[in-house]
DNA sequence: TCGGAAATAAACCATTTGTTTAATTAACCT
DNA sequence: AGGTTAATTAAACAAATGGTTTATTTCCGA
């Protein structure tokens, strides 16, 4: 799979409030499919379905332990992500400088 | 629009390939619809819709110069998403040092 | 003022996404 | 073995997405 296809997943794994909440969840640990659903007012298959989109991303992976799947969080295509926004940023910095500059501008001539 | 709302707008903007080819045109300055569309197969309507979307997610915005719209490049929504993913830092930052750790056995055992 | 280029709007179609309910698989526990 | 819990699969469906073609608007330039 090539970078393109890899952040396109990651990308649209991220586009949705329900995927994310998940992620963070998981920051704090493992959790079973169940308990990462728990905190959700949908059914249990459509949860079911948001983790599969997880894990096809890379996001997440799973491990059997008896009847439960425990996932985890993989942060990899996170850093794929900060990596690739990460190439914009001497033009957003280029703007917080010209910022900068003209707060200096505005203490030295007093307005 | 709350946080959530505009990482669901640019995450979702982001997920496509051509739209993130679109922003990386820009980084070199700004361009009209037409030479943002030019590299593309498209229609020239697909790359117009293209650009409404990523306007949406206020990662581009538009300014009139006689017929042409020139399109400019707007940063602040890849920010908000660095800083997003930067929350989980901790944890591929504790994953990269546990390898760091593993290479120092190595190098200390000679295998 | 007319012809042409830039861009958007409108209408439409195919595919994908997000959800539901119902059925199924698999593992535990007594 | 039988019943319960964990989870996925299947089937169905509405809404959103990504693209097309055609029509329309708006502005320049000869």
């Amino acid at each position: 799979m090539s970078e393109d296809d890899r952040l396109d997943a990651a990308f649209s794994a991220l586009a949705h409030p329900v995927r994310r909440a998940i992620l963070t969840r998981l920051a704090e640990g493992k959790a079973s499919v169940n308990t990462l659903a728990a905190p959700f007012e949908m059914s249990l298959p459509a949860v079911s379905k948001h983790i599969r989109v997880l894990e096809n991303a890379g996001l997440l992976t799973r491990e059997k332990d008896a009847q439960f799947r425990l996932c985890s969080l993989e942060t990899r295509p996170l850093e794929e992500i900060v990596g690739w926004a990460n190439r914009y940023r001497p033009i957003w910095q280029a703007r917080f400088d010209a910022m900068d500059g003209l707060l200096d501008d505005i203490k030295e001539t007093g307005q």
